[in-house]
RNA sequence: GGGCGCGUAGCUCAGCGGGAGAGCACUACGUUGACAUCGUAGGGGUCACUGGUUCAAUCCCAGUCGCGCCCACCA
């Protein structure tokens, strides 16, 4: 027996084991039934679930579940992702709290630490996924730095640096100076900042007295000018193109040179060019061929000391300008500005100030304010790897729901830049790459070593040893300090070692560059597996749009260089969960709603429904909680429904089919599941979970709650044993079809009431066939009856609720007239219940009543005085003329020989579409006509 | 500066060329043996604005205003 009330708690734990030991979560590679495969994308192996992840993975189970009730073999590959600067900061951060520094732990001790870290809380968010329901082949779980992963990424390493789209590069980048890493142009987040914009009046060199203006919202990078750009057509500079500039404070003869970069129209129409420090500033400078003057360290603190390119020209300081700018060396930039400033302007260079708002770089995961920085670094060509990613969405192979989301993909993917992959991190994939000294060169040459790319360390070597024609050793470190390194190579030359020394690049990939390998990765790639052969390429790719650059592109890129083809066919592009007001959800704002809170409070079918129901597509969801308790409420009233059956003794008949039904009702509700069944399915089938969701809910609630269950109720406890069994029969029928229907979207409380409406189809509700019903065309007359009746109580209970006559009383309704359809009327103790009304034919004179006029399959109530038809139906009357007249035009234009002798055949056809627009319109006009015209007479 | 999306009931959102809808909230009535986490009925909208196309526009097109997001840039 059912308890009163669904607890979703205890049933959602109970039924999870159970599906999780009966090994339908299990791909079967050898089923032989037709394959569908989802990649998850793989969470923070040290994150836990928030609503961005509910959402995502209902979906996907979602379609999962649906497509193993429909007969594939589904994989849904799940795993984790180490997100090397996300867990590098979480893990440092926790060192930091124990007062213990990471540089000082070291490299090794600290990768140790992060292991015990992943250990300790890296089966949070997979626990979380199944207290979500998710239905992944957890047999299959994989972690981005799994050996195998591992293999496969330093396979593609080395194959892109063998065909030169992976190299190395002395490149500005993003600079985080306190994490002392590089990031990717993506993972660089521009603010709103309130600043300024200084004036600083330059001296041209050879004309005394004269001054070219800059403005610079970085004063402190003036240091590193070294040249000033006005544009060619300008021509209050004109003259001075060729001629120097004395920078202020450094002394050094900077050229004034012509580029078009200089904008006329902005400031002073002169810029001064920084090309170590800013990326615009770089291009200028590789046209013009300027030094890049690098003025900053790794922490962005000013380097004077030893600073050879900046120091160029000091030779022109006084001893108080040399003694001054030496003052600034170590200082941090921020600093260095305010000094800066305040000298410029005691020297009368500062020709003014303005507030200025600008846009700020900072790394989105430190925070950290990002400085363009010149250094080495490792880059994969992404335009070559671009091309055949744009190809393949252009022509179909792979195409975006919704579709518009193609145009942000390929509006990167063509202005797409060298992606840095090199990270100064500890924890992630190492670079497969040793350096040693170049041959020929006594001493060492850090900026340029040899390199060495292989697979594992004794690939390196032995190329190494090819190299060097000489044994090799393998450095613990790089040599920062080189005299060690120095002595080595010494003592080889002596002849008192054998061995020449290589190291290890200490850096490690992006953590996109593993996940962009994630969809054959995990299938054993390079490894030629069966799962490769068969789950490749997957069918749909479901995530959020903000990831479109970081993780889809890369696994177009990826996917298509290294399988040579697409590695999903359909990328489904859902919104942003928001809150009830459409805020971003974050911890600053406090406005997190914790999806785990809400499957406490409401269950986790209704959390999942919520999302279904709400990701309409091309909007964010903004989640209001009251949402989530109305469609507790709609689990609820399953429950009930299912009660109702139960307590009535609906049970399964064996053999059952609603074709053999009897009565009206029964015919009707098979009919009308049946539709429902076929619109639940083609939603699915176009992802339209918000379709699906609401089909379901309409149909549960609004027809066979409503309407089939109070319709059952005199057939169930009235005495004809034939109608009695066929109507249970049918009720059990319909429930174990929807509870099917409603399993990908509610899968806990389905299963748990599966078992009392399964029928023949024992076992569990997660391995039972899809409902394939085709909307039944042979009821008609049962569902037009029952629509019939519908409409007659809803009408009558209207005009009782505007009448104000009270529930308890019993009207009488009075058959006016019965034209036409008097099978229509076979329903009239259903009317009498629902309507709470007595029906008498008009023989029995004279009562006062509710008068029911029936006239073909329409109807109309009257009630002395209530109702004024003649108006209304003169305006119905006046639209029909109407439409006859456009008719009557188009319909001549049609005829008209000349006419169709002239026009193009599409015009043609357009005007007969539009003929018969027109006449469904009038044909529906004339239905409402004829309803009136009936009950004209009160 | 380039691009995308969105303005429909008090709120959250569907619909998208011929009837303006759902859930929540609100009002009235109601505990009839599945369900008060419920039932029945109801109020509430110049479908942002202005033009255009069309026999017909909330829906298509153009523009305006407002909101949001992405990319680039701001010397």
């Amino acid at each position: 027996m059912l308890d009163k009330t669904f607890e979703p708690a205890a049933v959602e734990q109970r039924r999870y084991a159970l599906w999780e030991e009966s090994g339908a979560f299990a791909a079967d590679p050898a089923s032989g039934k037709p394959p569908y495969a989802i990649m998850m994308p793989p969470p923070n192996v040290t994150g836990s679930l928030h609503m961005g992840h509910a959402l995502t993975f209902t979906l996907q189970d979602v379609l999962v579940r649906y497509q193993r009730m429909r007969g594939r073999d589904v994989l849904w590959q799940p795993g984790t992702d180490h997100a090397g600067i996300a867990t590098e900061i979480v893990v440092t951060n926790q060192l930091a709290e124990r007062q213990i520094d990471k540089r000082s732990l070291g490299r090794d001790k600290f990768i140790e630490r992060v292991w015990e870290w992943k250990a300790e809380s890296g089966g949070t968010i997979t626990r979380q996924l199944r207290r979500l329901g998710a239905s992944p082949d957890w047999a299959r779980e994989r972690f981005t730095m799994d050996p195998g992963l591992a293999a496969a990424v330093r396979r593609v390493f080395v194959q892109l640096y063998r065909e030169g789209l992976v190299y190395r590069d002395q490149r500005l980048v993003n600079w985080d100076p306190e994490m002392h890493t590089v990031i990717s142009d993506l993972e660089v987040e521009s603010r709103e900042t309130k600043g300024f914009l200084w004036h600083i009046r330059y001296p041209v060199a050879e004309l005394p007295g004269r001054f070219i203006t800059v403005a610079t919202t970085r004063p402190e990078t003036m240091l590193g000018d070294t040249g000033v750009a006005v544009h060619p057509g300008d021509p209050r500079y004109a003259d001075l193109v060729g001629k120097r500039v004395r920078l202020p404070l450094v002394g050094r003869l900077i050229p004034i040179i012509a580029d078009e970069y200089a904008d006329p129209e902005t400031g002073s129409g002169a810029v001064k060019i920084t090309p170590a420090h800013d990326f615009n500033d770089f291009e200028v400078g590789r046209r013009h061929h300027l030094d890049a003057v690098n003025i900053l360290d790794r922490d962005a603190h000013i380097v004077i000391q030893g600073n050879r390119e900046l120091q160029t020209g000091f030779h022109n300081l006084n001893r108080d300008e040399l003694s001054w700018i030496g003052s600034l060396d170590g200082a941090d930039r921020l600093v260095a500005r305010g000094q800066i400033i305040k000298r410029l302007e005691k020297l009368g260079f500062l020709e003014k100030v303005e507030e200025h708002t600008l846009m700020v770089p900072h790394h989105d995961r430190s925070g950290v304010i990002i400085e363009p920085w010149l250094t080495d670094q490792w880059f994969c060509d992404a335009r070559v790897l671009a091309a055949p990613a744009i190809t393949a969405v252009e022509d179909g192979r792979t195409s975006f729901v919704p579709r518009h989301w193609e145009n942000t993909f390929f509006e990167w993917l063509r202005h797409i830049e060298p992606w840095c992959i090199s990270r100064q991190l500890w924890w992630g994939h190492q670079i497969p790459v040793w350096y040693g000294r170049q041959a020929g060169r006594t001493g060492l040459d850090l900026d340029q070593p040899q390199i060495f790319v292989a697979e594992t360390e004794e690939e390196a070597i032995s190329q190494a040893e090819i190299y060097y024609q000489s044994a090799v050793r393998v450095l613990a470190e790089p040599p920062i300090d080189t005299e060690p390194f120095q002595e080595a190579i010494d003592r080889a030359a002596r002849g008192e070692i054998y061995r020449e020394p290589i190291w290890r690049d200490p850096d490690v990939l992006d953590t996109w560059f593993s996940s962009a390998l994630w969809p054959f990765s995990t299938l054993g790639w390079p490894e030629e597996t069966p799962e490769l052969a068969r789950y490749y390429p997957g069918n749909v790719l479901v995530t959020g749009f903000d990831i479109i650059f970081f993780w889809v592109a890369r696994m177009m890129m990826m996917g298509l260089h290294f399988m040579g083809e697409v590695p999903f066919r359909t990328v489904y592009i859902h919104a942003l969960v928001r809150d009830e007001r459409g805020q971003k959800m974050s911890k600053s704002r406090g406005n997190i709603i914790d999806p785990l809170e809400l499957i406490d409070r409401y269950g986790c079918d209704a959390l999942r429904f919520t999302l279904a129901a709400l990701v309409a597509p091309g909007r964010d969801i903004k989640l209001a909680p009251s949402r989530v308790e109305g469609y507790r409420n709609f689990a609820t009233k399953l429950w009930n429904a299912a009660r109702y059956a139960q307590l009535n003794g609906c049970v399964p008949a064996a053999g059952f089919s609603p074709g053999q039904c009897r009565l009206t009702v029964n015919r009707w509700i098979a009919t009308a599941l049946a539709d429902c069944a076929a619109a639940v399915t083609s939603s699915l089938d176009a992802h339209r979970f918000d379709e699906a969701a609401g089909q379901l809910y309409q149909f549960v609630w609004g027809t066979f709650c409503d309407w089939y269950i109070e319709f059952s109720k005199p057939i169930l406890q009235g005495e004809d044993a034939a109608e009695h069994h066929e109507t249970q029969a049918t009720t059990a029928w319909v429930l174990g079809q929807l509870l099917r229907l409603l399993h990908p979207i509610m899968p806990f409380i389905t299963e748990e009431l599966w078992q009392y409406f399964a029928g023949e189809d024992a076992g569990l509700l997660i391995s039972a066939s899809w409902p394939e019903l085709s909307p039944r065309k042979e009821n008609t007359l049962q569902v037009a009856i029952m629509d019939w009746v519908i409409g007659v109580i809803s009408a009558i209970r209207g005009v009782r609720a505007e009448m104000n006559v009270p529930p308890s009383v019993r009207v009488p309704l009075i058959l006016k007239e019965v034209s036409g359809r008097a099978d229509f009327l076979e329903q009239r103790e259903q009317i009498e219940r629902l309507a709470r009304v007595e029906l008498r034919d008009d023989t029995i004179p004279p009562a006062r009543g509710i008068q029911l006029v029936v006239h073909g399959d329409a109807f109309v109530l009257a009630l002395d005085g209530i109702v004024d038809l003649a108006r209304e139906k003169s305006r119905i009357s006046k639209e029909i003329s109407r439409a006859d007249r456009d008719i009557a035009k188009f319909e001549a234009n049609l005829l008209n020989k000349q006419f169709r002798a002239k026009a193009r055949s599409e015009v043609v056809q357009e005007l007969e579409q539009r003929v018969e627009g027109i006449q469904r319109h009038r044909d529906r006009l004339q239905a409402a006509h004829d309803r009136i015209g009936a009950g004209s007479g009160p």
